[in-house]
RNA sequence: GCAAGGGUAGCCAAGCCUGGCCAACGGCGCAGGACUUAGGAUCCUGUCCUUAGUGGUCCGAGGGUUCAAAUCCCUUCCCUUGCACCA
């Protein structure tokens, strides 16, 4: 409890009596949590060895090593160890390792403003309990690795209460992990899935590559810019090349006249044996693309005016005319012009004609400048022929530098690229969609020399260290081939047998590896990681390490325990460890590794592997999960292949995603502290599905830990049960509880935490208070239950089950204690729908009295001094004996009647639709019986028929023939066979007058009970009559 | 742009795959009552409209399929998320 008054204490002083005294909620919790850790741990029911039982292997993905986690990470990590501590206690012997990724400069990056003082670092250190000594270690990245390393585990993990197998940590530095990665990569080096070619990426000019991304770790500013591609189109001119840049290549067929900025002074730059005219700016970027160029002297914008150039593709020479919206910056700093489909070319054509002043200023031909003319190119759905010319009249834009210009074009792009057509103006493009042109012109261009390619970022983007940040061409990178064919299709293949939740993504991830493509994996620069095996000068990039590691942590712990060193651990080792090639006797002689250790890591690797269950963030499902699945497919043999996927989504701030760098939530121990452990475990796994974001929000959290503390009071109530009656109420808990295992084994299947818990804290708790309720006071039944609930809640709040368990008396654990199984002779189907009977039947009598309330108010209304009626007695009258006995019928007939859920109607006509065959004979047929069978349902007929054959009923005529069409009506509506048959066997006299107290204690009036066969029973407004099987009926006397 | 997900009563959120015990789990909030000196504690009850337990309307909007639709199909509006050298 966060608000604990001395008033509460006492209170709690009172309710914990059984558990805990003299302490507020969180101290104690706090207190049970550390107390219940240490036992686990020294007890080692934590770690994983081999041995007979079947084995779980569950990892969650590790986090990247940045900085401080939030509470928002906690629930995905929290889903892996509850499902963990599930299989635990379902027989399997559960290997849960965690580890952390250093690799990429996040560590690098956060000691360097450290070092710097970064106030707004330094700040967000502190608030998460960073102390000043602390900080001093934090100046050098691999001591940020440490420390982190060692607040992930202490703070965040252990603090949770995790059975992980922490022996088994390791974190992508270690020199252990680099070997295993090196292994890994000289693996793809020999399946022939790495390969080099030319890259252009971002980099800064000092510091080398980096990374542009939203989180701006490498950057100062920038972090949202992308890569544009540009065609860059060579205009003959005299003895040079004017070159323009655009994202339109398409468009050449429509050019007119070619733009230059008059007062931008441009640079003559020599590549290979052509001279091209750009701007200075251009040229600075371009040079770290091209090789050889250089330059030759400069031109003034204004000296090109007049002049013709030869424009590409269409070989006609057109005008040089001044605009000022060419900015030097973008592109090249020249534009070649195409009205028809730029607004900015429009209007500057425009504006140009009808400015003699301007015509004149630059020795302009007037003739020539009014005699230009848009070409229409494309034919775009919802244009006309000319698309520019038609949106700025829309829009009503009259000058040259309207920002709305900007909007005009990006709008025609968009409608032009996906509508678009070419059209009779564009040669052999004609007709072609614009989509595929655009390609197949660059394509043409390309290969005819006409053009070449630039790469440029759509924004400025500056470099942490403050030099400006470039495209630069990378001539040997190294990629993996994730485009393979044949690893793509196994993988495919494989996956369709895997778990994978949610079963959205288990149908996309066919796509996702489809789309999933070759990806530079190595890069140069400030980074943490393993070296590149084939050439130093690389360090493997962040997600090319992470894909393969889950069954590194099987050898892991032989490696931290000192079992084996780094210079033992060589391709040789990981061959036979992990892929069973060569002789164990030379393997051994060659790696100094004993054969005993070899061989046992080799059973480790045979036994645990595959890994059973992978759970990442929802970012993962386009990243890492294709990779782990293909490193897999393509290095590993097909039986340690992965089984299953789990993808969480998100905790959110109030405000959007809680962030790891700008921070936004609490730090993960206060909230640890102030609301316990075992309240935040149940919060992720009960606030939503998996499957969505949920907004971190501390009254769901408080209610969570209101609801702990009212599952605790309930249990100290049932332990305080002493009776030794059974009643039917007993025998219904018991039930109750059964048919909860079932459910709950049925969620945890399909790894349905939310479901379990829904069960577990929701519906089993009111299960228990109804009980007592009821007048259920008996200790062996209280007892029986109560183990049961405890065990189902070990896995998420285990602290707690834990603290419970020990108070019943037991000494072993429950977290390793045997989940409740369903036990078919616990069941008794009978006992739960005559309870439920009862609830239908209070739940009947509310309706009523609130109607009576509904009426007194309108009788107070219009007769204030009137004294409102109240319920004197209510009256039950339970179904007559000869309606029971069509009841019999009905469920006889019908019963057996139930269609297959394939030759439903409904069923079938939606196969028809999905086959898309109408004709499908199979499915016809299936259709006919269907509606046959269908119409046989409402055997409204038949039953009065039967009805009618009994003599005894015959006798009350058309009353029974109506009630067997209602019944058979009811019937049709929701036949179940078990119901109809507890139906029968509840003798709801005997049962309503057994709850006559219970009725008149719960709705504060006396209550009588009388069979509807009774002709003595005082009936004053003849309702007896409406009584029918399970719905008995009501008289409510008012006094 | 590409790919995916979602819109459910005041709010949060189940259900949707496998149509029918769905006026729609549960929680919060709100209202009333009980217990109390008091309560932000706890326990009961209620919480679309109407109504002696019935009926009506309802699951973003509009169509359709079906005996039957929150659930299946189509159209449409709105929102969110991921997108590669970033972990």
């Amino acid at each position: 409890m966060c608000h604990s008054s001395p008033t509460t204490m006492i209170l709690i002083v009172v309710v914990y009596s059984c558990v805990k005294t003299g302490v507020a909620m969180s101290e104690w919790t706090t207190e049970i949590e550390a107390k219940w850790q240490k036992r686990w741990y020294d007890a080692k029911i934590n770690e994983a060895e081999r041995d007979s039982r079947p084995k779980f292997m569950i990892i969650f993905a590790y986090p990247g090593l940045t900085g401080y986690l939030h509470v928002g990470h906690m629930r995905g990590y929290t889903y892996v160890d509850a499902i963990g501590r599930f299989m635990r206690m379902t027989g399997h012997n559960v290997m849960f390792p965690v580890g952390t990724h250093a690799t990429g400069n996040g560590a690098i990056s956060l000691a360097r403003r450290v070092e710097r003082g970064d106030q707004k670092t330094i700040e967000y250190l502190k608030n998460n309990g960073c102390t000043d000594e602390d900080l001093e270690k934090l100046k050098e990245p691999l001591s940020v690795v440490s420390f982190f390393n060692d607040v992930y585990i202490q703070q965040y993990w252990k603090r949770f209460g995790f059975l992980s197998d922490w022996r088994r940590f390791t974190s992508t530095v270690h020199p252990g992990y680099s070997k295993f990665i090196q292994w890994q990569f000289r693996k793809l080096h020999d399946k022939g899935l790495l390969f080099q070619k030319p890259y252009f990426a971002p980099a800064c000019i000092e510091c080398g590559p980096v990374a542009v991304d939203a989180s701006e770790t490498d950057l100062s500013k920038g972090g949202n810019a992308e890569t544009t591609e540009y065609t860059l189109l060579k205009f003959k001119c005299e003895d040079y090349s004017l070159v323009a840049a655009t994202v339109r290549p398409e468009t050449v067929y429509g050019q007119t006249n070619f733009w230059v900025n008059p007062d931008v002074e441009y640079v003559k730059v020599k590549i290979n044996d052509e001279i091209w005219v750009i701007s200075p700016q251009s040229f600075e970027k371009m040079k770290l693309q091209k090789d050889g160029m250089e330059l030759m002297g400069t031109i003034p914008g204004r000296e090109l005016i007049g002049k013709m150039a030869t424009a590409p593709v269409i070989h006609r020479d057109i005008p040089v005319l001044p605009a000022k919206f060419c900015k030097p910056e973008v592109g090249t700093g020249l534009v070649t012009s195409v009205p028809s489909d730029a607004p900015d070319d429009w209007m500057s054509i425009h504006i140009l004609k009808n400015n003699d002043e301007m015509i004149q200023e630059y020795g302009l031909d007037p003739a020539m400048v009014k005699s230009i003319k848009a070409i229409p190119i494309i034919d775009t759905k919802g244009y006309g022929p000319l698309p520019a010319a038609e949106l700025i009249e829309k829009m009503g834009i009259t000058e040259a530098g309207d920002p709305r210009l900007d909007e005009a074009k990006k709008m025609i792009y968009k409608d032009g690229f996906h509508t678009g057509v070419m059209n009779l103006n564009c040669g052999p493009f004609a007709g072609m969609k614009v989509e595929e042109a655009k390609e197949k012109m660059k394509q043409m261009m390309l290969e005819s020399g006409e053009a070449d390619l630039f790469y440029d970022l759509s924004e400025e983007v500056i470099c942490r260290c403050g030099q400006p940040v470039f495209i630069k061409k990378v001539p040997d990178q190294w990629f993996i081939d994730y485009a393979n064919p044949e690893v793509t299709e196994q993988t495919k293949e494989h996956c369709k047998g895997m778990h994978i939740l949610p079963a959205d993504y288990y149908n996309n991830v066919q796509g996702v590896l489809d789309w999933f493509r070759e990806r530079a994996c190595v890069r140069q620069g400030n980074w943490l990681g393993t070296r590149f095996p084939y050439d130093d000068k690389w360090i493997i990039e962040a997600i090319s390490d992470s894909t393969l590691y889950p069954v590194y942590y099987i050898i892991s712990k032989y490696y931290s325990e000192g079992v084996i060193r780094e210079d033992e651990m060589t391709e040789e080792f990981f061959d036979y460890v992990l892929l069973g090639k060569g002789d164990i006797k030379t393997v051994s002689e060659n790696t100094k590794v004993d054969l005993d250790t070899l061989h046992n890591i080799r059973e480790d690797v045979l036994y645990w592997y595959p890994l059973d269950l992978n759970l990442g963030g929802k970012e993962h499902m386009t990243v890492h999960f294709p990779a782990f699945l293909m490193n897999h497919a393509a290095i590993l043999p097909k039986d340690m292949w992965p089984r299953g996927i789990f993808v969480n989504w998100y905790v959110t701030g109030k405000l959007g995603k809680i962030s790891k760098s700008k921070g936004g939530a609490e730090p993960i121990p206060d909230a640890a502290g102030k609301f316990g452990v075992d309240s935040l475990r149940l919060y992720y796994a009960h606030i939503a599905v998996p499957f969505a974001d949920v907004a971190w929000d501390e009254d769901a959290i408080v209610t969570y830990e209101a609801r702990m503390e009212r599952i605790l009071r309930t249990i100290d109530s049932l332990k305080e049960l002493k009776g030794t009656d059974l009643k039917d109420v007993d025998s219904w808990l018991i039930s109750r509880m059964n048919t909860r295992i079932d459910t709950i084994r049925d969620c945890m299947y399909e790894y349905d935490i939310r479901g379990m818990a829904n069960e577990v804290y929701f519906e089993a708790l009111n299960d228990m208070r109804w009980y007592m309720r009821r007048g259920g006071r008996n200790k062996k039944t209280a007892q029986k239950a109560l183990e049961i609930w405890v065990k189902m809640m070990a896995p998420i709040t285990p602290h707690i089950a834990e603290e419970v368990w020990e108070s019943l008396g037991h000494e072993d654990f429950v977290s390793i204690a045997d989940y409740p199984e369903y036990d078919e002779n616990d069941s008794d189907f009978g006992a739960e729908i005559a309870e439920e009977y009862l609830e239908s039947v209070i739940d009947d009598i509310k309706e009523i009295m609130k109607v009576i309330d509904n009426q007194n108010a309108k009788i107070a209304e219009e007769n204030p001094s009137a004294t409102p009626k109240k319920p004197g007695t209510i009256y039950i009258y339970t179904t007559p004996m000869w309606k029971m006995k069509i009841q019999a019928m009905a469920k006889d007939m019908l019963g057996n009647m139930r269609l297959p859920a394939l030759l439903r109607p409904a069923a079938v006509s939606r196969e028809m639709m999905r086959s898309g065959n109408e004709n499908d004979s199979i499915l016809e047929t299936a259709f006919d019986a269907g509606k046959k069978a269908a119409s046989r349902m409402l055997a409204i007929p038949a039953l009065t028929k039967a009805v009618m054959a009994n003599n005894e009923l015959k006798k009350r005529g058309k009353e029974s023939a109506d009630f067997a069409r209602k019944l058979a009506e009811e019937f049709n509506k929701k036949s179940d066979v078990e119901i109809a048959k507890a139906t029968l066997e509840l003798n709801e006299y005997d049962y309503l007058k057994e709850a006559e107290s219970f009725l008149a204690s719960e709705l504060g009036c006396d209550v009588k009970v009388y069979s509807a066969d009774d002709s003595d029973a005082p009936d004053p407004q003849n309702k007896a009559r409406a009584s029918a099987p399970k719905r008995p009926a009501i008289y409510i006397d008012l006094v």
